[in-house]
DNA sequence: CGGTATCCCACATGATACTG
DNA sequence: CAGTATCATGTGGGATACCG
C-alpha cells in the first residue's frame, strides 16, 4: 500500500492513480513492456514471445500502452512491411517499480504458499469438526 | 516490468508470481492494508474508512489476505465483542514496494493524462478524416 | 503481417436481505 | 458487530473468422 500519507485520496476508490494502477496491474501490460525492454520488437515476435496471448487482446494492450504514452507504435516501410513497438523513456521507467515489486514477490513466494497451505488445512479441520 | 532477467518465466502467464500478483493488484487489497498500516482495525472501523466497499467484498479481500499470512485475524473478548484485524510483519513489508509504485504513479500522471487526450484527439480528428 | 469483427463466458464486484 | 446467502451485472479476456 502507498505510504501513511495525509492524502486522504489514498483511502478512496476515486484516486487519480485508480485508472493507472489498475492498467499495468492487467494481466499481460507488464508483461508486453518485459518483451520490449532489450529491443523494439514487430507485432507478432511480441505475440510470439507471450505464448497464451490472443492476437485480440494484445492488440488492445498494445493500444492502451501506447494511448499511456509508454509505448511507441511505428510503421516501417520497406519490404516485408511491417509495425515496431518500442519502449518510450516513460515506459523504461516503470522497469524500476516494476522490479521491485517482482523482487519483493519472488523474496516471499515460499511463505506465502506455506501460509496458504496452512491456511487451507485448517479450513479441512474445521470443516470436519463440524460434523 | 520485471528487470530483464536470465528467467524465462517472466514471460509465460503461468509465471508462479502471477497469483500474489493478481490478488495484491486486486480492487481493494492494496487500500485495506494501507488502513490498517498506522494501527489495527476492527472490521466495520475498515469498512467506514473504505467508502464504498461493501461487506461481502471487505470480507473475501481479508480472507485472502489472511490466508497469504499478509493480516491477521483476531477475536476480542470482552464487550462489546468484536474480531480485529492488523498486519503481519510480512504484509508490513509490501509498504515499500506499493510506496515505490505509487510514488512513481503520482510523479507520471500529469504527463499520462496528457499523452491520453493527445492520443484521444487524433483519434477523433482520423475519424474525422474518414469521413 | 497486423490487424478487426463477432460471439461468448467466467469471474470479480456490487446490491440487498438476513443471521448468530 | 461481523458476518453469510442470494442474485444481478459488467467487463476483461478468450475463440474464431475474416480483411487490407
Amino acid at each position: 500500500m502507498p505510504r501513511d500519507t495525509e492524502d486522504e485520496r489514498i483511502y478512496r476508490a476515486d484516486c487519480p492513480t485508480r485508472p493507472i494502477l489498475d492498467q499495468i496491474g492487467d494481466k499481460w501490460s507488464m508483461m508486453v513492456l518485459a518483451v520490449l525492454v532489450p529491443a523494439p520488437r514487430r507485432f507478432n515476435a511480441i505475440k510470439r514471445q507471450l505464448e497464451g496471448i490472443t492476437q485480440r487482446v494484445l492488440t488492445q494492450t498494445l493500444r492502451k500502452l501506447e494511448r499511456n504514452g509508454m509505448v511507441r507504435r511505428r510503421v516501417l516501410g520497406g519490404s516485408p512491411p511491417g509495425v515496431e513497438y518500442a519502449l518510450t523513456p516513460l515506459g523504461r521507467s516503470l522497469q524500476e517499480p516494476f522490479a521491485v515489486l517482482y523482487d519483493w514477490t519472488l523474496a516471499h513466494i515460499d511463505a506465502i504458499q506455506k501460509h496458504q497451505e496452512a491456511y487451507d488445512r485448517e479450513a479441512v479441520a474445521a470443516a470436519r469438526d463440524s460434523d
